[in-house]
DNA sequence: CACCCGTGGCC
DNA sequence: TGGCCAAGGGT
């Protein structure tokens, strides 16, 4: 008798249906490209996936056109000032991802002579490249199989064996099944596949199981609901801090801009000087926090919502006759902000102060 | 292992 | 409208 088990299972309909619905990306080699011997970049597969980690492929474009035209090799990244890389960044969020991308282009050019370690242990050994992006790149760029799982992956593979254990702790369990999944032939296009596969057809909400290559063969499907899957253990929730910004203008059209910390929140980017952002919600929030004594008028408050808290600013515009020179910042131009490495929650500071500063002001 | 770390879009 | 989610990594 010929019964379908799950241990019969193939990546061969998955490919399948990659040959016909792939999405078509800057930084892929599409399958058709691959057979007229197209080799991808290994420099643009790492920035895209870097690019793409915990970030939407809509987000990602842009900044992934604007990184390649400024920065066409891994070696001109390795040679780019880190001031104008994380202005570059800015906006893209997670700016630790920013720094360590120039320090690992700069341990490929210095420690590999600008070429990137084609395994997944010597990707793994760089700064900002996990589990993760190392299989990615070894798999998609070097043909290596690797068994790829990220968040797709994990909802593909927790439906296709309808896995109750909760993730996070589920994880080695998946990638079990990956790994025992991913083939020796196309490892590349199997790990891009079920990516594509979890991003159009099985998502989170509502899939379009009626079109997947695996609906023959889904545990969740056949069982019970597939939108049931994955299990997560319950998040906790958000505190909300508060604090003060301050902006201060001269008549000459320039701000007072600070330098963040270098490591921590928005570490190493811009700011405009504010208190500390407290869990007291009685704290310094009105000019008596000020960085210096001005004619301070409250512009209202900025709500952003960062990974694990909740922000409420103050917002306190000064025009500023005689400006004062401030031992750790510096005045900028309002004109020349686009250029600065200033986080969204800044650039929405700013423009609720001086609503024009910013060309694209939605904040 | 639990926590820290951004942002924008979606229903 | 707000909670959820997106090609996670570092500590």
């Amino acid at each position: 008798m010929t019964i379908t088990t799950l241990d019969s299972l193939s990546a061969k309909p998955l490919l399948d249906w990659y040959d016909r619905h792939h999405r078509d990306l800057p930084w892929r080699v599409s399958p058709g490209m691959a057979a007229r011997g197209v080799k991808p970049d290994p420099y643009r597969v790492w920035l895209s996936e870097v690019m793409l980690q915990q970030t939407t492929v809509q987000a990602v474009k842009p900044y992934f056109a604007k990184f390649l035209e400024r920065w066409p090799e891994v070696t001109d990244l390795a040679a780019a000032e880190n001031d104008e890389v994380m202005a570059a960044w800015a906006g893209l969020g997670y700016y630790a991802r920013a720094r360590n991308l120039k320090k690992c282009a700069e341990a490929v050019a210095k420690d590999h002579r600008g070429v990137f370690p084609d395994t997944e242990t010597g990707l793994k050994s760089l700064p900002g490249i996990g589990d993760y992006t190392a299989a990615a790149v070894a798999a998609i760029a070097f043909n290596r199989q690797a068994a790829v799982m990220d968040g797709n992956v994990e909802r593909v593979i927790s439906r296709l064996y309808a896995i109750e254990a909760p993730l996070p702790g589920a994880k080695p369990v998946m990638k079990d099944k990956v790994t025992l999944l991913t083939p020796a032939n196309r490892p590349g296009d199997f790990a891009q596949a079920m990516m594509d596969l979890g991003a159009t057809i099985c998502t989170p909400k509502r899939p379009a199981c009626s079109l997947c290559p695996f609906r023959g063969s889904c545990q969740a499907l056949k069982l019970c609901d597939p939108e049931l899957f994955p299990v997560k253990t319950a998040k906790k929730e958000k505190p909300v801090r508060q604090g003060a910004a301050f902006i201060a203008v001269t008549g000459d059209g320039e701000i007072l801009l600070r330098r963040r910390a270098e490591s921590g929140l928005l570490g190493g980017m811009t700011e405009v000087p504010t208190t500390a952002w407290t869990a007291r919600l009685d704290g310094e929030t009105s000019v008596t926090a000020a960085p210096f004594a001005a004619a301070w008028q409250a512009c209202g408050t900025v709500i952003h919502v960062f990974t694990h808290f909740e922000l409420r600013l103050s917002i306190w515009r000064a025009a500023i006759v005689q400006k004062l020179e401030a031992d750790d910042g510096w005045w900028e131009p309002v004109t020349n902000l686009e250029a600065q490495a200033l986080p969204t929650v800044m650039k929405k500071a700013i423009a609720a102060a001086i609503p024009l500063a910013f060309k694209t002001s939605r904040a």
